[in-house]
DNA sequence: GTCTATAAATTGATAGAC
DNA sequence: GTCTATCAATTTATAGAC
């Protein structure tokens, strides 16, 4: 049976957090399916699986769970998905596709290389729920298999790689200091992200989060011209 | 029944990882006990809860296999703890205990308070493998439970005040710049660490890590006089 | 202290009706 | 496409013998 919880759910979740198959974001349609909440059942689950991967991780994460909270029952799941990793790899090729989507919108927007960096790193964020994608490294049963793990692979690789492309960029521009090294100092960007991720979670409060990215930006302001 | 392989195994553990209480672990009885094999079985059961907490959280972590890892039945981890959070708060509590062990011992060691800084970042870690305690702030059923969540916040706290103090007595003496910010320096560094591990993990490499810390290091260099 | 027996609930799926 | 029934294995214990 249909359950509008879950569907509502699930589709307030995309609205306003943007999550959705890119692309398909911005049509009208999808707009209007979401308001309505006919969300197909598919659709549902792989929403669902993503929030639950986000709060619970792979392990912690039941098909009982994902059906519940998606409002389908046992034998859709089943019908659409192949199992639990087959919707997990579904949930997380979205979620990595939508931090992907969402970096290169900071990234390609106004102002120098400086800012978009630091615009991209202050941009607001849920600090205690934690990165949806980074989460999945501490995953045992994602890294052990090749086909889930290597969308977390390549969106980190990609992420840091964009970052060292616009450090470069401002190197070359003489925005920043000649010395510094874009790949090892983009490494460490990236990594006080996800440690921010970390420390605001065992504190309890967003505020580690924000204290690291400052800390982060006030060394690097050291090297800009 | 004694299982030589459980023993053995918590054991060399706890030998060639310095795992072992604080205090206990210079002691010969205790390298003798070691060697022998003949660590007791509640000693065991925590050298096996910590191995798997670290490898596969809490979540991913039952009874049946601590057990086996033990190499204690079924009645034995009953007989020594109440249950599983029982098992996990001796558990984390040693592992607190030994990262801050560690640490102290690195802080108070010889050098600049930069050097000390620096060496403790770079020290030698099993970038893989990922931090023991930081790996517990993505276990949704330890964040929740206030009594296992409290040797992780204290961890967390300790390490990144006691880097702010190195930090400041580096600016006090001259040897880093006045205008740079030990709270949130300290804060980034810590950060670094741990997003270092997920940046290893997501991309199976622990040059990944070094890479991180690498160009956190960089970043600080700028601002030593 | 350690062992075995038992058990209620959950996990991750399959089978087949509708 | 969705539903219910069923199932073997695992989880997290408790009880009580030795």
């Amino acid at each position: 049976m249909f359950s509008a919880v879950g569907a509502a759910a699930a589709c307030g979740f995309s609205l306003f957090d943007g999550r959705a198959p890119s692309g398909v974001r911005r049509c009208p349609l999808y707009l209007l399916v979401c308001i309505v909440g006919a969300m197909d059942t598919r659709e549902r689950l792989v929403q669902s699986t993503r929030e639950l991967l986000w709060e619970r991780g792979y392990v912690g994460t039941s098909p009982k769970a994902i059906q519940e909270r998606s409002g389908a029952g046992q034998g859709s799941m089943y019908h659409h998905f192949r199992g639990k990793p087959d919707l997990a790899l579904a949930a997380i090729g979205r979620s990595a596709e939508e931090l992907r989507d969402r970096a290169e919108a900071e990234f390609t927007g106004p102002g120098t290389a400086v800012e978009r960096v630091s615009g991209y790193l202050r941009r607001e964020r849920d600090a205690l729920r934690g990165c949806p994608v980074g989460r999945l490294t501490q995953d045992p049963d994602v890294m052990a298999d090749a086909e889930l793990r290597r969308p977390v692979e390549e969106t980190f690789a990609w992420l840091t790689d964009r970052l060292a492309g616009l450090l470069a960029e401002a190197r070359a521009s003489g925005e920043l200091d000649a010395a510094l090294d874009p790949a090892s100092t983009a490494a460490a960007l990236v990594a006080v992200l996800q440690g921010g991720y970390v420390l605001a979670r065992a504190a309890g409060s967003a505020e580690a989060y924000t204290r690291a990215v400052d800390g982060a930006l006030r060394l690097l302001a050291g090297h800009v011209r």
